[in-house]
DNA sequence: CCATCTTTGTGCACACGTTCACAAACGCAT
DNA sequence: ATGCGTTTGTGAACGTGTGCACAAAGATGG
């Protein structure tokens, strides 16, 4: 179980998933795809008003998005609107969730209950879109017997079994970091062939496997880009000039900084970096939370 | 304030965040501000185990990505490497740092302290990035005064004082779907201008806020489509081949759809939608958890 | 100081995604 | 039936992102 592996692409607003497939098998481009859910989320929400149809343009604002780019989607699903009137929310409803395949159940496993493992054994969005909870599982003896939103969390031995038997294709890990490959290798060598990854890593996985990543601290450090560009261009600019210079004098930059070595940078940074971590630096995150 | 609001993008693959601004003050694409950290992390467990110098290839590998896309993310920055060597690790980290504003402190407030802000509260990879939890915020009379993460949780109302004593800029909203364009609202009011949204609503903002969204519902659809695709074609057609028909026959089809009405759709449909929810359908989520 | 080897930085072509703008299609009133 | 107002579906222009491939720049050894 090593032949043809491939790391998934990168993280958030990338293409991620489906590492190199095109995905288009019969057409849906990618971005499209990531805003059904959107859709059917402002589809089902207007389906329990009882709203019989929706125009492009409303549901476009419902679902925060354009209305010509909501109706470029839903072509590639087909023709489902009628013009001079807009489109019949139940039918939608329907046609959106058959192409997602939530039509059929999806039992999935969580690896990894920790505050996070917790939160999604509890979340409430998974019954109601196909996806059903088969198993959670722990490696720590301290966790495992202990119930988490009304199920009981198994031992990691357990995981093979759990997917063959139930027919597992979805796992979700939210371990520590480091355990993270790890458990994927597990998942993927027991037959999972798409996961669901919360920890800060980047999984390598085979062929044919999809890996979705969710990072809480890139979606915060993307924020904070933006914050720093809002309040007015750099207050504190850290040093020299010299490094947007093009030529030989960056070049001598270049010579310099490596000279002074990891001194000079480890100065300038917020914690200290240089040396040993001073008391949670988390290497590459504190090993207590995945997220 | 409530002039020249503006609902954010989408959610996931999208743009999202910094809706309708390009971004590029300077220059930098959008795409390339999303992989930063996804850089800064790998360059950081470089950093921890004392490697000098990568080059392009080596980090790109470690990052996920492709060497040239990643010197060209870098080319945006500056010119930091050395042609033959690579770059310098340390002072890549530094760099980067100070371009997603990490070098300066962030203070952050968490609004919604269930399971999910639980998780959150108790995320290592916030102080090790710059971001200090100020405060962790609820309503429920029932979990104000309890603590997660060695702070208190804190009324709502105290949110006003806290957001202006502490300068918060960065707001994280973690409270089910119903509460949370009123819990942004207030934020906003209070003077916080990026706001990270687990819950999964689109919420709507004066222009100058950012939003960005997480949600895991969203991811999981994602993968069931594709794993839907990998299983075969369609094993169940849920019904007409019209619909891929073009002209007169596709109109007959959606007149006949509206004849029908919800009827049919509600029950070729997994759960109940047509009537009431049968147990916990979740009226868009089941108001216990966000994510 | 020159030759050779390595690796960056980037021009260019292409793929993908977004938006505009409009004709075709439909409902409805007359 | 005919005309009018509405809304879809989509062709086409545009912008953004990706990846190849290579020249330029530096390191290294003689």
């Amino acid at each position: 179980m090593a032949i043809g592996r491939s790391p998934q692409s990168s993280s958030q607003t990338p293409d991620q998933g489906a590492a190199r497939r095109p995905s288009r098998a019969r057409g849906i481009p990618e971005a499209t795809v990531a805003r059904l859910p959107l859709y059917l989320r402002a589809l089902t929400a207007l389906s329990e008003r009882s709203v019989p149809t929706v125009s492009s343009e409303e549901l476009a604002a419902a679902a925060g998005v354009n209305s010509a780019k909501l109706r470029k989607d839903f072509s590639y699903l087909g023709s489902y609107g009628t013009r001079g009137v807009g489109y019949d929310v139940e039918y939608l409803v329907y046609q959106i969730s058959r192409e997602l395949g939530l039509t059929q159940d999806w039992p999935v496993v969580i690896v990894g209950i920790g505050n996070l493992g917790h939160a999604l054994a509890n979340y409430g969005g998974f019954a109601s879109r196909g996806f059903r909870v088969a198993a959670l599982l722990d490696a720590d003896p301290a966790v495992v017997g202990s119930s988490a939103a009304g199920l009981p969390v198994r031992h990691m031995d357990e995981l093979e079994e759990i997917v063959e038997t139930q027919a597992v294709s979805i796992g979700v890990i939210t371990t520590p970091p480091g355990a993270a490959q790890q458990v994927c290798d597990r998942l993927v060598e027991a037959g999972v062939t798409s996961i669901l990854n919360f920890a800060p890593t980047v999984l390598t996985v085979p062929d044919g496997v999809d890996v979705r990543k969710v990072d809480l601290s890139i979606e915060l450090q993307i924020l904070a880009f933006h914050e720093q560009r809002k309040a007015g261009e750099e207050p504190d600019r850290g040093d020299s000039v010299l490094d947007r210079a093009p030529g030989p004098v960056r070049a001598a930059a270049a010579k310099l900084r490596r000279a002074a070595g990891a001194a000079t940078a480890a100065k300038a940074e917020p914690a200290g970096k240089g040396g040993k971590p001073p008391k949670g630096t988390d290497g590459e995150l504190s090993a207590v939370m995945p997220a």
